[in-house]
DNA sequence: AAATAAAACGGGGTTTTTCCTGTTTTTTTA
DNA sequence: TAAAAAAACAGGAAAAACCCCGTTTTATTT
């Protein structure tokens, strides 16, 4: 069934990459493992016309180019590639933003190998791969959505600005150190914290910064 | 060289700890895999004393019983069992924590399947196997530990109370909102956050929120 | 170049946080 | 059970955060 599949694995964790690899060699014999990368990056590099994987299983957090990036980047230089997103990410905001992106399925790390093989069976054979778990997240965000009219991908509405503040508002500096370190008036930080607020809806900077940790804009 | 060494694999994600036991399978051709846990209290249930492993490869963040407190039991009932910390917690308190369990290695999940193979033949024949990585951090540690005079295992220090004020305190609420929550006087709040401060370090609400979350005291 | 939008800034006030100084009450320990 | 330690509580004040209002400056658009 599977024959002449290629797939590629864009992970920065080499031990779970290999370990992927390995895995798949043994239950998936008729896939090719055509090429492994650490990041978007090095998976741009390794991609060529001439070994062009039918399948991308792709990890999330990574450094360089992580996997928002590379799977946008893939849509749109090889948009018939398909992408299983195998990632430890499992918020509302992180799933859906990839699955609009158009990923064509999305597994959890912590998965069983038999699920993966599933996955893989299916996205060959109808395309795409949506458990349960993914689609009532599909189904709950839309309903908000609806409800509080779209407020998802805040993170990537943020402007360059916007995220220093929030990266320096997440410490225990006072807003007249951060003015000073974004060269601003204090009054014009007061109207980047009002305008953040506003954004993600909350009401204090505790709230903000927890809210900023959770959604992946400030590192801890 | 590895001949009747066994080992077990203590890990929440089942496609990292199925891509372990496939690699291993491949790599180490004599090791036996005597069994994998979900978590610690799944470990303590497979873990016989017919069945002792050599070696557990061992994550960190799982759900039910974690890493720490895997290690501490481990220790305290089969002292014998040597254990390779393999896990993406990579904060000098994590390390040193697990150090000072007594763990024999630190692997990041990120490294090339060739080290995990010298990590094990090197706990089999040395007794321990700690890069110079982990070996920096522990001089690092020792450096500062000195200087401030220990202050590491905080998390473990606090009280119940302490971790019901903290959790309440990494949220939009006031500190007398919090106060009504713990059903006390605003100003004996104020001593927790005075008394959190001092442990912690910090000078601001911000920053403990932040340390929380940093170091598992409070999920979000 | 004029109109418009966005970003930067400011006055001034309320609330919350932070940080002193203690005292009283409860619990632990010798 | 008396002494010591820990927890709970308070007054008061300065700093920071929060939240209105509105003005000036800088980009963008047409």
């Amino acid at each position: 069934m599977k024959n002449g599949i290629s797939i590629a694995i864009v992970d920065d964790h080499t031990l779970f990459r290999k370990g992927l690899v390995s895995l798949i060699e043994i239950i998936e014999k008729d896939i090719t493992i055509l090429f492994e990368a650490d990041n978007g990056l090095d998976m741009q590099q390794k991609i060529s016309a001439a070994h062009l994987p039918d399948i991308v299983l792709m990890d999330i957090n990574m450094p360089g180019m992580d996997g928002f990036a590379a799977v946008e980047w893939l849509s749109k230089n090889h948009p018939t590639i398909k992408v299983l997103v195998v990632s430890m990410v499992e918020t509302e905001e992180g799933i859906m933003r990839m699955l609009k992106l158009g990923v064509k399925g999305y597994l959890s790390k912590d998965v069983e190998p038999d699920e993966l093989n599933s996955a893989l069976t299916a996205i060959i054979n109808k395309g795409f791969y949506y458990t349960d778990f993914i689609t009532g997240k599909l189904v709950h965000t839309l309903q908000s959505e609806k409800a509080e009219s779209g407020q998802q991908d805040i993170i990537a509405k943020l402007n360059d600005k916007e995220r220093r503040f929030i990266q320096l508002a997440c410490s225990d500096l006072t807003y007249n150190e951060v003015a000073a370190r974004m060269f601003l008036s204090p009054k014009t930080v007061d109207g980047y914290r009002n305008a953040m607020f506003e954004k993600l809806n909350v009401r204090s900077r505790v709230a903000m910064a927890l809210y900023a940790v959770k959604h992946g804009i400030v590192k801890l």
